[in-house]
DNA sequence: GACTGGTATTTGGTATGCCAACTTTCTCGA
DNA sequence: TCGAGAAAGTTGGCATACCAAATACCAGTC
């Protein structure tokens, strides 16, 4: 036996219009404009090349997951959450992420656990204003490791839709008053606990780790809105 | 000027659509018959007297929150959960309800609070197995009370998608082993930490209690899969 | 120039038709 | 009798056409 097409399986017109769709609604910054961005279906499908169907059903999909907001006759908005809708996303995010934490304590190999050590060298070698970029995508890989560490497919699913929506904002609120240094020496206690295989102590540094971010945001979040 | 009418605002086709499809899919109780389930779309177009096209959609939205699964050319079929699945749901459930309950300490009046007790006689009158139907009920709408408490829209609007897939088996899960009598003791134990606005008992009761019944569903729900 | 009323255009919502792929049934020969 | 293969029927995916409502535009009046 040898191996055929890896993937032959052509995804469909819907997938691939929402693939794009989604991609270019997260790269569009939404909060740096005024005015609200309004999608023409017929354009879309005509950049897109598709007919109008599987568009409207991609389109379906974000509204779903929150993206974008249909107003019958007038149009297909993307939809710009306000400060308390990304404050309630963080609360959510924190409750799921340490219930992950804990379940990892239990579920996790050794191996597993020594990973978090070794993929985050960031976390070990000072003075992370200098880089902060690339600490701030070692930020998010951190906290979605620590998700599929808990092995709970319903945590990663949600959590994932989740993010998508407070990526920005995450990255935003590390450059404010200087809070790197802080999340990082929260991240080595979050790596100790897990390593002890302390599920309770996790479980609430996890906690307390996304429910300071969430503050933040609550005090210094004005730019939303 | 005088007042005219509100508004009409008749749904779209597709909402009613959707209303239909979720109230039919979960109460046809999947779980008791041991085939799948095809929906077909063009009799379901028939019965519901609309187009294919609002159906799709409706659809769409279903698949998105796990309800059913389309595959090409073969059908749409209503998608039974797996034991672990559901094991998974009520776990993240726990997650996101015990936050709701640690919220609540800091966000409830005095009043809302006092509700709790009021609203639920059935908690503070004994034997609760002889109505378990009033009581399952009860338990239902008790869980959903502290999750409003938390006035977190996010948390409210993630757990009400997950209630859909577990009621069913939460109510079963009552039913073995006496489970009730103990469920109560746990319920007014929740109940006086909220009043007492100690956030940190609140939390790990609430998530204690839902992780008891992940753990009851892992070793008893076998009639599931 | 501002406002009113009507008309043309735009836009999302819905209905319908076609197509390729998959199933089922039928056919026919060994 | 049985099974391989062809033909017919189903089914979801997609494209297209049409509709009603909302908007934009424009002439006409004061």
């Amino acid at each position: 036996m040898f191996h055929v097409k890896p993937i032959a399986a052509t995804s469909s017109l819907r997938a691939l219009a929402y693939e794009a769709l989604k991609e270019a609604i997260t790269n569009m910054n939404i909060y740096d404009r005024k005015d609200e961005v309004r999608l023409d279906e017929r354009k879309l499908s005509l950049n897109l090349g598709v007919s109008r169907t599987p568009v409207r059903e991609a389109l379906t999909v974000l509204e779903q997951e929150g993206f974008v907001r249909f107003e019958a006759r007038r149009g297909v908005f993307v939809i710009k959450k306000t400060k308390s809708e990304i404050v309630a996303m963080i609360q959510a995010w924190s409750a799921l992420e340490s219930m992950a934490a804990r379940l990892a304590c239990t579920r996790a190999t050794d191996e597993q656990l020594a990973c978090l050590r070794e993929h985050f060298p960031e976390f070990y070698e000072g003075r992370p204003s200098d880089h902060l970029d690339e600490y701030s995508d070692a930020n998010i890989r951190f906290h979605q490791k620590i998700i599929s560490l808990g092995q709970c497919d319903v945590i990663r699913d949600i959590t994932s839709n989740l993010l998508m929506h407070v990526r920005g904002i995450r990255n935003a609120a590390m450059r404010q008053g200087d809070r790197a240094a802080n999340s990082i020496k929260e991240h080595v206690a979050i790596i100790e606990a897990l390593e002890a295989r302390n599920a309770e102590l996790a479980e609430r540094l996890v906690r307390e780790h996304g429910l300071g971010l969430a503050r933040h945001v609550e005090m210094y979040g004005d730019y939303l809105d």
